[in-house]
DNA sequence: AAATAATTTAATCAAACGTTTAAGCTATTT
DNA sequence: AAATAGCTTAAACGTTTGATTAAATTATTT
């Protein structure tokens, strides 16, 4: 038989309320240590004993706190994608943004972010491949960006000739895939360019000011 | 104690040729089964027990003809990318071809490719990044890439003054990732973008077209 | 302070998994 | 045709791994 699991704790844990100190505190232990890991190798390739191991704790609390491996990986992966989308959201329907200072903002915003956690580009797209957790992704992402401010903005720009009559989707491939693509092959690209971290970071740095520039000249009119 | 391992005719699968013509119908149906499966779910999720099946063949054949799961990954991570870069690898050093072709050559090459196979670019890349699998990927394109013609192609342009003075490696991030980064993310975007099979694939076909235009947007000079 | 609830630990379970064994079968060689 | 080498199978072995149990410890409540 199961043990009694405190699913009100994990709720609490969700809003930053808890009215254990000690509790927050192991749990958090253990968060961190899954996030970590999971990040670094992916669901199927972590060992619950070395998420227990990072946390400094016994393995049982992995299960005392978060059931199973599956749950506690679906807590992250909802965190994980929350932090990621969190700049993301606010932007798309903005309606006192032009398109290009979305670009500039957005490019910038991303790349300051990957810089300290490279990892979590290529962990998201290896991890919603199979998974369900792609709806998780999905109900949030179509909502959002079908009708969105963005993709008007792009019409517009379309339909009075400053932009060339292409696919949204070229746009938005285009933009992200710029931004967040090398991070994807940073350490392939760190040991094939001879790159040292700082030269990657630099690089990384100077596309925050290219990326625009390059978004801009690639829709220029025709 | 181990069973003896033909090692022999590991080899002479490389080349094509056997003995016998069983051996090499089970060694392939094997070795597509792992492609398959290790493919789409990556090393760690993959069971030698799902190949077993996949290829229909008993689970000790995997071991006798392979030796090992390990083994096995290795001869196919080997083949891929060996797949993968044979596309490349002429094209990087050819006199006979200017930079813009190379470019046109290239994106369009690999946009067919990547249609019948989008995810093994997902799969290289998760792969590569914590293994030591990338010493076969790193010695091989590094001592590629590194005096190479396409660099010095690069370099010339860039003294003319026919593209901007910007690091060589924005240039390969950029059409590398222009080309490549739509296929890690092709289910997302289908589900999100509500794009159809159809849809995904014409779009890729219009970037043959595309990129080449994008590519010198983005690099005509200041 | 006693009682109760929450947390933590060591030990263990059962299933999953990679691998091996030993026997049987098939094709080739002599 | 007998002998040999190559191929295939069913069964099982030993580990790893996610999960659980029951007891011990700590914190909270009464």
């Amino acid at each position: 038989m199961h043990r009694i699991i405190r699913l009100a704790d994990l709720e609490a844990m969700k809003t930053g309320k808890s009215n254990k100190k000690s509790t927050l505190s192991t749990e958090q232990k253990i968060k961190e240590a899954a996030r970590k890991i999971f990040h670094e190798k992916g669901f199927a390739a972590t060992r619950t004993r070395d998420i227990a191991e990072e946390a400094g704790i016994n393995l049982a609390l992995l299960n005392y706190y978060f059931r199973s491996k599956e749950k506690l990986f679906g807590v992250i992966m909802f965190e994980t994608l929350d932090a990621f989308l969190r700049t993301l959201i606010p932007v798309i329907n903005d309606g006192t943004m032009t398109l290009e200072e979305k670009v500039e903002f957005l490019s910038s915003a991303y790349i300051d972010q990957l810089i300290v956690e490279p990892q979590i580009v290529l962990f998201i797209m290896s991890e919603i491949k199979n998974r369900r957790e792609d709806s998780m992704l999905n109900s949030r992402i179509k909502a959002l960006l079908s009708d969105s401010v963005i993709l008007e903005q792009y019409r517009q720009a379309v339909s009075e000739g400053k932009f060339p009559d292409l696919n949204f989707w070229h746009f938005m491939i285009n933009v992200i895939g710029l931004t967040i693509f090398p991070f994807m092959g940073a350490s392939t690209l760190k040991h094939i360019g001879g790159l040292t971290d700082d030269d990657f970071v630099s690089l990384m740095q100077e596309r925050k000011r290219l990326i625009p520039v390059w978004v801009r000249a690639m829709f220029a009119p025709a």
